[in-house]
RNA sequence: GAGCCCGUAGCUCAGCAGGUAGAGCACCGGCCUUUUAAGCCGGGUGUCCUGGGUUCGAAUCCCAGCGGGCUCACCA
């Protein structure tokens, strides 16, 4: 069938060509696009419409429908439809052979003509003029039911689009909450940089790191896991208020809410603390709600999101809040070393609490919620909070049950970073292979005085999650990460068609 | 990494107590000058994911592999 096709459509390249046609053309000067159409003449009457209201447009032809003489067809371009309407006596024979014969689903094409409304009342083109842009070889996705299949949709990305308007929607908006954030950074002063991708040695977060080799230098490189420590150096260099968007790599697993690569917002302001970043925090994704969806109430998975309240508890009020049952743990048992390594397996108090926070209350906090305090056990580049040094000044923002971000104030002074970093690597010395490497290069800006400062990483991905109300990732990244597919044959298969079209002279 | 589920035409899917591979759309030929899931007449175009096995006979049953999905683990 694929093969029949092909020939098929090999054949009618010829067949345009003969006409005089381009198979695949240059240039088209439109006048509109289609949504601009739509815009300017939707609610048009059709006594404002007629021969006098000339348009160029161009798009993919979606459906046809072709009569003896003439012939509807519905063009989509910007993912609108518009439709167009060639009768065999408004246009040239050549342009209508074209139309009848020798036009697919999914060939691209330009026109020429006027608007009208049909008698149903439809806004459509009365083509003058026809243009052939681009041959479809290949049979379109069917047009009602679109495109089901999981693994074709994140494989051909671009029949997904064609094919489900919804998908578009979707990136359409993530561009759009990506563009907001920026808007709102800069209003508030911030700089956009950029910081390397391959780091000779990775830090920033607790994760396994891809490898990759640079030939010239013979030089093992690590593909980013955050860009945290660059920009605290930025930061030392003055920059006081810097931000980057940009994608973090983690050899980790693959799940609805996991790809190995992904992209975060990392931003850093000096002279404040996490408070401060949890004020700029609700702002932030209040104002990014609205500019995606209209409201700061967004629906996801069946509930109503607000990101105008964002409610705030500590780490620790979280355990008691949420804990299953009764009686619930009291505030002395969690300070308790003998009771927290009762009830959850990690090696240190603060890492028990930190399991039993995720045990119990993660996937419950679907309102946004910031969770704030955590153990320094597991925060070794925070500050630690002045009046309880076990804990540091760290919150993480939970929506739709999923951490979508993470922030603390800076620890600054060198001297403890140095303290911190020999304890990640006495948890390293016994196999936890992601505590953190000595990054002297690190302490030593850090040595140059980083002023007191607060840092925040966004997870761009789960936040379009939420405002697209899309339950997985792979939904909201436009190629996630797949198998590579075994085999298409598909060069071969155009070669020999090639061949044997060019066999049979015209 | 483990468990469960799925893989049939270009697309969406049926067929699976083992007995000649099906439907709609798409596609091919014909008719049709306001159609719109256009319509009417005629045509099935297939590595039933791959490789083994059981059987007189396998899309169907068994085993292994490949690809995907979900759950769990991992993701401080």
């Amino acid at each position: 069938m694929e093969e029949e096709i092909l020939r098929q459509r090999l054949w009618r390249i010829r067949q345009i060509e003969a006409l005089g046609f381009k198979p695949y053309g240059h240039r088209f000067d439109f006048t509109h696009t289609i949504p601009e159409i739509w815009q300017r003449y939707g609610d048009a009457p059709a006594s404002e419409l007629g021969p006098d209201v000339r348009v160029r447009i161009c798009g993919r032809v979606h459906t046809i429908r072709r009569m003896g003489k003439a012939g509807f067809a519905h063009l989509l371009q910007g993912g609108q439809k518009l439709q167009i309407y060639v009768r065999k006596d408004s246009v040239s024979e050549r342009e209508f052979t074209l139309y009848q014969k020798l036009l697919d689903l999914g060939d691209i094409i330009g026109v020429d003509g006027y608007l009208f409304r049909t008698k149903t009342g439809e806004l459509t083109v009365h083509v003058s003029q026809l243009d052939f842009l681009a041959k479809t070889l290949l049979n379109m996705p069917e047009k009602w039911h679109g495109l089901e299949d999981i693994e074709t949709r994140y494989r051909q990305r671009y029949l997904d689009l064609i094919a489900n308007p919804d998908v578009r929607e979707v990136f359409i908006k993530r561009s759009r909450i990506i563009a907001s954030l920026r808007r709102q950074l800069e209003a508030r002063g911030f700089v956009e940089v950029e910081t390397p991708m391959m780091q000779p040695i990775y830090g920033g977060a607790a994760a396994r790191p891809f490898v990759t080799h640079h030939n010239a230098l013979d030089l093992d490189l690590y593909l980013r896991i955050a860009p945290e420590l660059y920009l605290k150096r930025l930061v030392v260099g003055g920059m006081d208020r810097v931000y980057e968007i940009n994608r973090n790599f983690r050899n980790e697993g693959i799940s609805s809410q996991h790809n190995p690569e992904f992209t975060m917002l990392e931003f850093y302001q000096a002279y404040t603390d996490y408070r401060g970043l949890m004020d700029l925090s609700c702002e932030l994704l209040a104002q990014t709600a609205i500019d995606a969806t209209g409201s700061p109430v967004v629906t996801y998975q069946g509930h109503q999101l607000d990101f105008s309240r964002i409610r705030r508890l500590s780490l620790r009020e979280a355990i008691i809040e949420y804990w299953p049952g009764s009686p619930k743990p009291t505030w002395e048992q969690l300070a308790d070393p003998r009771w927290l390594s009762q009830h959850a397996t990690a090696d240190t108090p603060g890492a028990a609490l930190v399991e039993l926070f995720e045990r119990v209350t993660e996937d419950k906090l679907i309102q946004p919620t910031i969770i704030y305090d955590y153990p320094v056990e597991t925060s070794p580049l925070a500050k630690s909070k002045e009046d309880e040094p076990d804990f540091v000044e760290r919150f993480e923002i939970y929506a739709g049950g999923m951490e979508i971000a993470n922030a603390y104030t800076e620890l600054n002074d060198p001297l403890e970073q140095r303290r911190r970093f020999e304890a990640q690597l006495e948890r390293r010395a016994r196999g936890d292979e992601e505590a953190h490497q000595m990054d002297e290069d690190y302490l030593r800006a850090m040595c140059y005085g980083l002023p007191p400062t607060a840092g925040e990483g966004i997870g761009i991905d789960r936040l379009v999650m939420l405002l697209t109300n899309s339950r997985s990732i792979r939904d909201v990244i436009l190629f996630p990460l797949l198998r590579p597919e075994p085999e298409i044959g598909l060069a071969a298969k155009l070669r020999a068609l090639e061949e044997e079209l060019a066999a049979t002279r015209p």
